[in-house]
Order: C-alpha cells, then structure tokens, then sequence
RNA sequence: GGGAAGAUACCGAAGCGGUCAAACGGGGCAGACUGUAAAUCUGUUGGCUCAGCCUUCGUAGGUUCGAAUCCUGCUCUUCCCA
C-alpha cells in the first residue's frame, strides 16, 4: 500500500491524497461505507460503486467470524470473492465489540472472551488470531486488536487499557509480520490510538504506534460517549503528531458536521454506520440540512428527497419516501441508506475538491452551518 | 319467528361497584441512533386556564354515598334453531 500526499490545506490541517492497494486507488479524504457481515446493508455492491460512488467499504471480523465463519470465507477465496467487492476493503477487528458488547464479554492479558450474540457460545479473540482471521478474511486494511473504552472512563482506567492495547499491539505486529497474505494481493495493518480523553495518553499513544512505521494510522476510542468537543481535540492532538505521509483513519465517525470538522483536523479516512443506520430509520442527511422523513410534514410534499443530490434514488418524493418508510417497506429502507451514503461520498468528494483549490476553510464554514439544520 | 352472546378511546381488545381517563396490542405523532447484538429502541396518544378540573365505556332512564361495571326499556351487531 501506498500513500501520495498531493495537498495540505494553507490555513487548515485539511489534506488531498491518493491511497493505492492493489485492489485499487482510494482517493482522499474518503468516507468507507460500513458492511459490517459482508454488505453494506440494502445496498448492491454494484450501487455502491457505481451510484454512491465509494472506494472501499468496511467488514467486520466479530461478525464475519461467528457467521458465516472463516472457514466458508477461506472457501470462497476471501471477502472480496465471496461479497463480489472487487475494490478495497478494510476490516475491523472485533476491538469495537469489546466495548459495544461490554455485559457478554470478559478480558485478560491474553484477549478477549466473548460470548456469541448469535448463539451464547463462547469465543476466545486474541491478538494472534484475531490476525489470522483478517488473513483469512482478505481485507487490504486490517486493524489492530485493541480495547475501545468508553467516553466516561477515568484517567487510571483508559491508561490502563492504553497499555493493554500497546502490548496487544506489539502481538498484532509479530504475528502479522510472521505470516503472509493468503490470496496474493497485499495487506496493511494499521495500528490505533487509544487514550480515551486524555491528551497525555494520546501523545503517548501516538508516539508508541509510529514506532511501528504502519501503512496507515487510526485514531479509536472517539464518538463513544464523550462530548463533541472532547473529541475534536482529541483529533487534533493526535493528528498533530502523526506522520505525515501516513494515512489517518478516524474510526466510526461520524455526522456530516464530524467528517467536515475531521478532515479540518487533518484525518483521511472515516467510517460510519450512521448514514446505513439512521438511514433505515428515516434520517436523511442531505446538503440543506438533516431529514426525519417520517414527520407528517413531508406526507405529502412530492418534491424530490434531494434535488441536487448525486444518486438517482434522490429524484423519488420526500412523499414517496416516507410512505415506503412508515409502512415498513424494504425499499424504502434501501432508498435512505442509499441516498445518505451517496449524499457521504459526495460530501467528502466536494471536501478534496475543495482542499486541492485551495476553498476548505470557507466552504466547510459554511457547511457546517446548513449540515446542523433541521428540516 | 325463537334462543344466545355482545356493544369500551382512531382500530382490536382487557376491565365486571370505589385505587378507571380506563391494562395490552396495532395504528398515529414525536425523539434517539457515531470502528452495526439495531429494517432497532424510547416517549406520547380525550379536552382544558393542566400537581387541578371538565367530558367519555351503544342509547334513555333507574338503583347506590359512588356505575364502564348492577337493573329496565330502546337501537344495533354476531352466532344458533326454525
């Protein structure tokens, strides 16, 4: 994997590059469609690369792991066969479930163990085979093994989670170091910067991951609780001294005012179930501001969801949409998720445009401000 | 024509003398959702000058300190027999 770096803005940390895997090019900033089991869900995968246009999307190794297991995914010659992606892939791995399924889990020194939510059986993850797994699994980005804390931890609590996730770091590295690509294409491990909301844990954090000269850097433990404000700096204080011809992926954020206000800060790489999530359940993001397409305000308003928009599902009706959303229609769930996600690319697309003409500050000011809307 | 059961809020349906403006489900309205245990979850759903008051349980009367709950007439619905 490479990095090319063409622009940093002048009066912002903001950034233009081009990331280049062998599955392809990925320009950025980038925002990657989370497909959590192996589908961005409702969406085809020919919609995600012709219609919303994305680069890369997301897989998960808890999930993918449980169900169908790697076993069935080594079979079909990895996720990109099996899923018929044929673009990057960036799987993570299962840290963010040590957090989101805090009650049926327990952690070691060793790892993690897990209880299925599928079927309560119980699972060992371990830096080492979590490694395995995304082998297996075949994603050109993989991610280290870490512990994601919430956003109320306290200072004695995220350091020592901190140091546990450094150690499980340094596992991660030997193993993959150790072990080679299955299907013949290249992989990068990124490692991720913990610290919760502590400035002093984060430098430290950041310090320890670059001596691992990655591919790429991720900052975790952000949109976990924590305020806005928190996470902003937390942002800045990380991407102040990550490397610069590196990649940063600012993992599971956020809202469009997030991405715009991450890139600002220097990151190149989000991701998000929220445009799929909220999505299904008739949130619209769109460039005049925010949607609840179920309100009885748009009952019948036939205008279409987002005129300008960049999909060709924009031009169905706000009225349209919602009565496929309100009687529970599958399409309508489609529609949304495909609407936001392409309304995400473009957000991001418009973001670089910007950046390499020299316009991010002025216009993400001005984004910001109609994003935060409420129609 | 004879007999039986029943009529409860937007719909379905509990309640069977006081703690009932009335359980529960659906529908309606609104909110939440940030490396997806989520096509999920939460709140609300008679009116008002809103910690109180007013009007509601087919309809008209009655019994009672007190009725959605008991009694009588009427109207309608469903089922059974002819």
């Amino acid at each position: 994997m490479n990095f090319d770096l063409q622009t940093t803005a002048n009066n912002s940390r903001a950034r233009a590059g081009i990331i280049t895997t062998d599955h392809g090019k990925i320009e950025t900033p980038i925002f990657m469609p989370v497909g959590t089991a192996g589908s961005v869900k409702g969406i085809h995968t020919r919609d995600i690369e012709k219609d919303i246009k994305a680069q890369i999307i997301l897989g998960n190794t808890y999930h993918l792991y449980l169900r169908p297991g790697i076993d069935i995914i080594e079979a079909a010659g990895g996720l990109h066969k099996f899923n018929r992606w044929n673009r990057p892939i960036l799987t993570d791995s299962g840290g963010f479930q040590v957090f989101s399924l805090g009650d049926i889990r327990k952690l070691t020194e060793e790892g993690a163990r897990f209880q299925s939510h599928i079927d309560g059986s119980y699972h060992l993850f371990t830096p080492e085979n979590v490694m395995d797994i995304q082998r297996t699994i075949g994603a050109d980005i993989i991610m280290a093994f870490d512990e994601c804390t919430p956003g109320d931890a306290d200072f004695d609590y995220a350091k020592k989670s901190l140091e546990l996730t450094q150690r499980w770091l340094e596992r991660c590295f030997t193993q993959f170091n150790n072990t080679q690509p299955k299907y013949g294409y290249n992989q990068s491990l990124f490692p991720i910067v913990q610290g919760n909301t502590f400035s002093k844990l984060r430098q430290q954090a950041v310090a320890h991951v670059k001596t691992f000269n990655a591919d790429g850097y991720a900052i975790g433990g952000l949109s976990v609780g924590e305020t806005e404000e928190e996470m902003y700096e937390m942002t800045e204080v990380c991407t102040a001294d990550l490397p610069e011809n590196k990649p940063r992926y600012l993992m599971g954020v956020g809202t469009p005012v997030n991405i715009l206000e991450g890139i600002h800060r220097g990151i190149d790489m989000f991701d998000c179930v929220m445009p799929t999530r909220n999505g299904r359940n008739g949130m619209l993001f769109t460039s005049e501001g925010i949607i609840n397409i179920r309100n009885k305000k748009w009952a019948n308003d036939h205008a279409p969801i987002d005129e300008n928009g960049s999909s060709f599902v924009d031009q169905y009706s706000k009225a349209y949409l919602r009565h496929l959303i309100i009687s529970n229609e599958m399409l309508g769930a489609q529609i949304a998720s495909q609407h936001n996600l392409a309304f995400y690319l473009w957000l991001v697309k418009t973001a670089r445009e910007k950046i390499l003409n020299g316009e991010f500050l002025g216009w993400k000011n001005e984004m910001v401000i109609k994003l935060k809307e409420r129609l």
